[in-house]
Formats: structure tokens, sequence, C-alpha cells
DNA sequence: ATCCCGAGGG
DNA sequence: CCCTCTGGAT
């Protein structure tokens, strides 16, 4: 079993409890950063983020969200209307081609709305547990699981509380490890360091409050 | 060149 | 497991 500089094992509840309460403290405020107003609006913004950054997503989904304002606009839509539509946030084609095909499914299958369960919600084309996560948690105020999106995977992998590379078994050792009523809010805030201090490129480990609990920290 | 709040297919 | 799909920022 390792340990980081101050001592504690690595994946011991208290490196994860002073991990988890710094993140609370850097940053009090974090939320999830994709604008919407309705579960339907998450569930399109949440298709458009993959491989893309969130300030994108919300720049094309200002415009989308008046064009498009239920399941069978999008469902009904030209295909190459909306392949320009959302073209900024790359994978356009697939993108587009999923919007209509995941709203078609909530048109035959659930009257056209966003279903609030994992177990449907999974059903979806084009939704698996990450965006579920995400939409469940934000749009519906459940908490059935843990957001493992680019940044939540890097960093479990540094703080060392997974070594997996399928992110269905890291979702599980991150539910295994982090108390279930922190599961949302660690996500969110893992997510803003990820993007803020803990990048993947260039890890800002010199000003990182978090080092001296993190197995992974560089200098220079 | 490398990365960004992924999912589905091989 | 790995790869692909894509544009934009750095």
């Amino acid at each position: 079993m390792s340990t980081v500089s101050s001592g504690v094992a690595v994946g011991s509840p208290e490196q994860v409890q002073f991990i988890v309460d710094e993140l609370y403290r850097l940053y009090p405020k974090a939320r999830y950063e994709l604008d919407f107003t309705t579960p339907l609006e998450l569930f399109i913004a949440t298709q458009l983020a993959a491989q893309c950054t969130d300030e994108r997503v919300n720049a094309v989904t200002k415009d989308l969200f008046k064009k498009y304002r239920s399941a069978a606009d999008y469902a009904g839509a030209n295909p190459e209307e909306l392949e320009q539509d959302v073209k900024p946030t790359g994978f356009y084609r697939k993108k587009a081609a999923q919007l209509r095909a995941s709203c078609q499914y909530l048109l035959d299958h659930h009257n056209g709305e966003v279903p609030n369960t994992m177990q449907e919600l999974v059903r979806v084309p084009g939704v698996a547990r990450k965006t579920a996560n995400v939409i469940l948690g934000n749009a519906f105020g459940i908490v059935d699981g843990f957001i493992v999106d680019t940044h939540v995977d890097r960093l479990s992998k540094r703080f060392g509380w997974t070594k997996q590379n399928d992110i269905v078994k890291i979702e599980r050792d991150l539910m295994a490890l982090v108390p279930r009523e922190h599961w949302l809010e660690a996500a969110h805030r893992i997510i803003y360091h990820g993007r803020a201090v803990c990048n993947a490129r260039k890890p800002l480990c010199g000003n990182c409050t978090l080092a001296s609990y993190c197995p992974s920290v560089v200098t220079e």
C-alpha cells in the first residue's frame, strides 16, 4: 500500500476525505456548467459535450434551444440543417444523427419527455452512464452514480483512487471510495479542479493544495 | 501535436 | 481492450 507525502495511505478514508473537503473549500460554488433550463435542454447539451469544451457547447445551445423546443423538433429536423447547427461542437454528423435518434426514442417510448431513472436513460441511444448521471443529478436531483468524464477519469487515476481504464469500473471504484452524499458535488469539483489546476498536459502541482495528499505530484 | 464534461462498435 | 467520429483552442 503506497502512501502520499503526508504519510496517509492512498485510497484510505483519510486521503479521500482530505481531498473531498479541500475541493469543497477551493470551489464552494462549483456546479455543472452546461447551460440548460429544462431536462430536455440538458439531455441535448450533454450529448453535444463529447470531446468538446463546455463553453463551446453553451455557445451552440444558446441558438439551438431557441430553434428546437421539443423532442419532436429534433426528431423531425432536417438532417443537414441540424448538422450545421451543431457543427462547432465537433463530431457533427454523428452528433446530429444521435440527437435525432435519441429524441425519436423519447417520442416512441416516453411521450417526448426525458425519463428520470438510470434504467430508462441508459436505454436511450446515445446515452450511457456518464450522460445519465449528469441528467439525473443536475435536472432531477437524483444521485444514482458518479459522473465519470475525462477529468474525473484523469484525476481519479492521479489521486490513486483507481487503476482501471474502463469507465464503468472507475465509477464503481469511486462509488466505493467516496461517501454517497458527495458523489455529485465531488464530481463537479473534480471537474473544476481538473480544468483549473490538474489539467491534462501540464498540471500545476506547484500551487495545488492537494499535493501533500496526491501520489502523482510532478515538480516542474 | 494535443486536448476537450463520450458512446458505440470492432 | 482499442478505435472512430470532428472542430476549435492552445
